[in-house]
Order: C-alpha cells, then sequence, then structure tokens
DNA sequence: TCTTTTAGTTGCGCAATACAACTATTATGC
DNA sequence: GCATAATAGTTGTATTGCGCAACTAAAAGA
C-alpha cells in the first residue's frame, strides 16, 4: 500500500507497483463449515477433481475473481452458496495463510472463512459423490486432507470451541427454533463435556438472547420442551466474566 | 485452491489457474503498531510519500515479496524490522481486508498485523519527520487517515482492548521488568477505566505469569514497587470463568 | 395408575469477588 | 528526627455467583 521509509526501500516499492513482470502471489478463499448432526460436529469437505492432490479431500474454495467479487467477503459469500447451496448463516473470517510451501503451484495466500448452519438447511450442490460431511475428532478429521486443511481445520476447531466459551454463536448450528436442551446438547458435544444444567440455563437467561415462542412445544420421549428463537443476531457478547469487572 | 463441484465451476477455475492473462489481486501486508507512551495508547503512522494519498498519514506496510518473504507472517516481521527497527516483541494477525474500492489503483488484498511494543525498544527507522507517534481517543486518531486505515485502526483497538479482557498480552506494552502498579495503569489507560487494585493483584498471581526479581525494587515518590518479568511469552490463556467451569 | 423419561426449578454450601480499611516503606519539609 | 505526604502492598468482610443435588412437572407407555 504504501512504501518504506527508506529511500532505497520507498524504489523499490515504487518499482513494483509500476513494473508488470512484478509477480504477485495467487489469492484464494476457503471455507470451513460446521454442522452438527448425528450427535457430532460435522465439516464439510469437496473431493479435489484436479492436481494438485487431485482425488484428496479438501476444503471448499478456491480463486477470488476480481471481476466478479466486490470483496474477499462477497467471495467467501458466493462460495458458501456455490459449495453448500446456503444463503448467510453465520460466516466469520477465521485467518489468513501464505507461504512460498504451501501449495505445490508456488506462492498462494488463503483467506479462511468459518461458517456455521443447521444441518437441516443444507442443501448440498453439484456432484453429490464429491461432497461430504467428516465428523470431528479431537481436533480434525480421521482421515488426511489436501495441502495444509489439517492445520486450517485444526484452527477453525479451537476458533470455535474458543468462541463457544463467551459467545452465543452455537445458535447458528440449530434451526430457528429450538429447545434449551438441544442448545445444551450443542455445546456439549462441541466442548466434548457435559456441562450443569441450572448454571447452563442461568447464563442463557442472564444474557436474555432468546426469546420463547408461546405455546408452542417440541416433544420427544419425556416431558415437551419448550420453544425458543435467536433474538439477536448483532450482539456477540456472552459472558459476565472480564477484567472490566473490576471497575469501580 | 480448488474448483466448485459444479461443471463450469470448475472448467473456469481451471480457465484461471492455466491463463496468465488471469489478473490477481495485489496484495499487501500493514501493521498496526502499539505502545503506550506518555500515559496514552500510541499507534505508529507514516507519511505518505508517493501517491495516491500523498502527504496523508497511514499504517505502516507494503507489497509483500513473494522472492524474499517465505510467508505473510514473515514479511509482516520484515516490515516491522524495516518500519519501526524492532525484532519481535509480539506480533499477531488481527484481518484481512480486500475489496474493489479500498485503492484507487484497484483490487488490493491486505492482512493487517498488530503488534505491541515497549516505548523504550522503538528506535525509529528512516526519514524521522515521516514517522510519528499518534496518540488513540476512543477508536481511533483525531485526523484523517489514509485508505480505509481508520476503520483498521479501530478494528484493532477493539481487537486489543477486547484481548486486554482474557490474556496477558498487555506485558508486551512494557519494558521487560515492570512493576504491578505500571502493569495496572497500562491496562487502564487502554481499557480507559481504572481497576480495583486488590482484585488485579489476585489475578495476576493466579494466572502465575510473572516472576518477582529479587532485591530489586524501583522508586517513584512513594514506597517503591517490586519489580516482576513476564515469565512464559508462549501461554496466552487468563481467564479462570469460561462455561467449561460448568462441566462436572 | 404406576413407571419411565425428559424438562424445568429451587435451595444451599462453598468459593470467588468487590470494596474498603489497613499496614508498609520511601521521600520531603520543618 | 519527626510529622506528613505519597505510593505500595495486604487483610478482612459482606455479597455474589456458581456447582451440585434434590425437587417438581409433564408427557408416554405398560
Amino acid at each position: 500500500m504504501n512504501g518504506s521509509p527508506t529511500a532505497a526501500g520507498e524504489a523499490e516499492s515504487l518499482r513494483r507497483r509500476e513494473a508488470s513482470w512484478y509477480e504477485k502471489p495467487s489469492f484464494t478463499v476457503e471455507l470451513v463449515i460446521f454442522t452438527v448432526r448425528d450427535q457430532r460436529l460435522q465439516v464439510l469437505l469437496i473431493k479435489r477433481a484436479e492436481p494438485p492432490a487431485k482425488g484428496c479431500w479438501a476444503l471448499p474454495g478456491g480463486f477470488l475473481d476480481p471481476c466478479r467479487d466486490e470483496s474477499v467477503e462477497a467471495c467467501a459469500v458466493r462460495k458458501l452458496v456455490e459449495e453448500a447451496g446456503v444463503r448467510a448463516p453465520y460466516l466469520e473470517q477465521l485467518k489468513t495463510y501464505g507461504s512460498r510451501d504451501r501449495d505445490p503451484r508456488g506462492w498462494i495466500v488463503t483467506t479462511v472463512y468459518f461458517a456455521l448452519m443447521a444441518s437441516d438447511s443444507v442443501r448440498l450442490g453439484g456432484n453429490q459423490e464429491a461432497v461430504r460431511w467428516a465428523p470431528v475428532r479431537g481436533d480434525g478429521v480421521t482421515f488426511e486432507l489436501a495441502f495444509d486443511h489439517a492445520r486450517i481445520l485444526a484452527d477453525a476447531v479451537e476458533r470455535l470451541r474458543s468462541k463457544l466459551e463467551y459467545t452465543h454463536i452455537a445458535v447458528h448450528l440449530l434451526p430457528e427454533e429450538f429447545t434449551l436442551p438441544e442448545l445444551q446438547r450443542t455445546y456439549e458435544i462441541i466442548l466434548q463435556q457435559s456441562l450443569d444444567k441450572s448454571s447452563f440455563r442461568r447464563r442463557v437467561a442472564q444474557a436474555d438472547m432468546l426469546e420463547e415462542i408461546p405455546g408452542k412445544l417440541r416433544d420427544g420421549s419425556g416431558r415437551p420442551a419448550r420453544l425458543y428463537r435467536f433474538r439477536d443476531y448483532d450482539r456477540q457478547t456472552f459472558f459476565p466474566r472480564s477484567i472490566s469487572r473490576h471497575a469501580r
């Protein structure tokens, strides 16, 4: 964007800006799409149809198109629609990965987004056999992934878990209407530990993020649970414990 | 990295990968370098010597060099040395910004890193008049910045504040040896609120991140304060309160 | 109607916290 | 030297929040 303050740096930067032979790194966008199905956290993968790593499972994504894409985020939204056939449940930038050795084709910079969606809202697009949901065990899947995608997935899982600690994003993994036991089970599946019922409900109530849907109930084998809807898609903070609490 | 699953998408992606006329977006790295000086949070800015936005203050940074830079992070480290003349106090990836309209030259993708450093460790490189520390008021500086840098700075300030809530990173804004009152004042300056002394010290003690430097004291106008050193540069977690606490 | 199953609430003991008051150690002015 | 100011650091305590377990509630099915 701008040169370094040294004269040499400026000259070099200027040369690069104007020289058409200057080789830019390639730029791609990839997605880590999570859902919870069959009592497991799952991630959407695509079988690569072209080399390199042909036949390997990989995260969906591809090259940014400066003509069609208004922004990196718009590119991610476009790929979300193309790959998973969904609109915009929850999309957040995860991190950008870029180095000389992560792809045999050379210098590639990749900005990774992670998305959350309810499993029932997914309509997988395109060739069904080249797309799959893979259950997450520990910090990744049980088989090999192309390129550095195992590392990326591990980072995404870690981010998901840590955001669960202090935000409400788990609601985006459920359908629009859900029960508190379902919400708690979602937390437990992802965090891989059971939570205390009364403490969980106290937190949810304190945060005041859900509104009850009057009258409606969802029934299973026991007493039916009340239905709730997520109220505020903008607010994110959840946790009453932070260092600001020391303020006086 | 790979094409979409549809036949049309694959063909298009293949064409792009192989066609040399395909125009990639430009890629740059920029830095938000924070320090605390004169009881204020300050950010390092550079006066642009070239158009566009010539003469405007902007965040330091520049184009990635695929020949010299091993990775995006290595590029950030290089620019940190070039611009601020420091090694590696604390460097973290903030976010990637990319859209058609953020720079008049066209599609530019920028990965922004934010760095923390002690003000006494800074040796500003190059032309002194083109480099300055600017105090942060609210979520930015009091004057205009080039491009979308005001937005980027606001995001960086927000990230810094929120990380202060649950990590130790404020220690990187202080010299290697510091006192607890200095550390607390650093938190207060950035969070813009006063904190309770005994609670603050309890937290620091619980986290067990500092080691006392025996004997040494730093004296001001009253009783001298004990000196401490940061122990562990790797660990990050700070906060005992999280939803995992509901586990049983 | 009795048992099972799941939902949802209540009450209590323990532990963490906020707040305030206290002690400690230096410099400074008389 | 002694009182005072200034800052560092500790201690005590009322309150709050939390984990835990026991309880009630509402459905299905035998």
